[in-house]
DNA sequence: CGGGCAATTGAGTGATGTCAACGAGGGTGG
DNA sequence: CCACCCTCGTTGACATCACTCAATTGCCCG
């Protein structure tokens, strides 16, 4: 399901986070959350709709056996804890310190009726959202392993450095493990998969934990299967 | 990200649906479709959203190289082809014969904004539909093969005979081939996967398009690992 | 009756998971 | 301040699941 609100269409996405941390702001209250806090955990009742201001999160689903898939990360700007049912069925955990807006949910849909601007860019936002995981169905569906890791990497460095045509830095604010359970693979093979695109030239690793891209267009490319996939990572 | 339109936190999805094809039955028109025809590609604008009556349709991305995702399969009640830019990012095409209701985009935006009711159902299905993918991401980043196939029986076992305790039965509209796209693996892993739960005695096939369940709550408790996945799969 | 497509099955290969070892960094306690 | 430990990331060796290529069957349709 891809949605269009033409009422604002003249209105980007940044736009309508805008209006969501505002009203989010004006009508609801503001906490701080230490690394590794829980939001919410699977099957807690959904009463607040959360708005990142700073810092990341980490929304999870765990199979009975303990295997787990992150479902996204969210950064500053994201909404999260809308619920179909009033119950969340993910986990919620904050990976940077972080700090959110706190909106009751009740109190969240009352303004939304009252003000159908604020409706319009909620669902445009859930449109957005849904885009983004159809990229990571996509990710998990059909790419290796090296692909998933060039597209997570070209990714992020499109949210840290959009337009600049040079270098492209930007820490990690997770282990290898969450990346590992994002991209749906072992800890091993992202470590693996690192090193092939570091000795590629199509990433810079000054620590683990930082990542410098010399040519964000290419990683890009090579992300989305631009070249053939088995001939490229002979390197 | 879930939402929660307590306004409404009585209605179920249900309602939310035929809120929704109510009024696009009201306000827009109907379309027959063979099998076969497209609804939209990926890059055309997106002008109206769908509401499926009769018929399932299949939602799909291609990278650049001819990989295939489908990202859903969408059956009647569903409603499909928001955007959040106003232009569609996956092709849509009609698996069985279909009868969708076609709304204007701008004319869905105009209705929505005078009737908060609408907006919160919209807003509802969403979050339902994105609860959905969630699942999918889960299947495709953690489960092995044959959990993956369960799954989607499951899935679909569930939508045809809900509570009935005893068979459930229901016809497969999509090729082998779409599954394999669906679930992120090869025609031939599908098939020797659709063995594996026939020998296992978990499904019956009467026909090649044709699954009958004996016990969904087993077949389901399969696809979400409660049995060591190794283990099971030896029968 | 013959052609073509879909589904299934088999054989072999290859990518990724698993198990294991090693080194670096950071925090704690002596 | 230093030593220790624990965790994280990386790398290697090996096992295994799923993919590729290929052949066969059955069905639908001409």
């Amino acid at each position: 399901m891809d949605v269009t609100c033409d009422l604002n269409a003249q209105a980007t996405i940044e736009d309508c986070r805008r209006e969501m941390a505002a009203q989010a702001a004006r009508h609801g209250h503001t906490i701080h959350l230490a690394q590794g806090s829980p939001v919410y955990f699977n099957g807690d009742p959904a009463r607040e709709v959360y708005c990142v201001q700073k810092g990341a999160l980490r929304l999870s689903r765990l199979l009975c056996d303990g295997r787990r898939q992150i479902l996204s990360f969210a950064f500053p700007g994201e909404v999260i804890g809308l619920a179909h049912d009033g119950t969340h069925h993910t986990d919620c955990e904050v990976l940077n310190d972080a700090v959110l807006s706190v909106l009751p949910t009740g109190r969240f849909a009352a303004i939304a009726h009252a003000d159908p601007a604020l409706a319009s860019a909620m669902l445009r936002l859930a449109a957005q959202e849904m885009h983004d995981m159809q990229g990571h169905l996509v990710l998990l569906g059909q790419k290796s392993a090296i692909e998933r890791l060039a597209s997570f990497l070209a990714l992020l460095g499109g949210r840290a450095g959009a337009a600049s045509a040079g270098w492209v830095c930007f820490d990690l604010p997770m282990s290898r493990t969450d990346i590992g359970d994002y991209l749906g693979m072992s800890v091993e093979t992202v470590s693996r998969a690192m090193t092939r695109l570091r000795v590629a030239g199509l990433v810079h690793l000054p620590r683990p934990d930082r990542v410098c891209l010399s040519d964000l267009a290419a990683l890009t490319g090579f992300a989305e299967g631009e070249a053939p996939a088995p001939a490229r990572y002979a390197a």
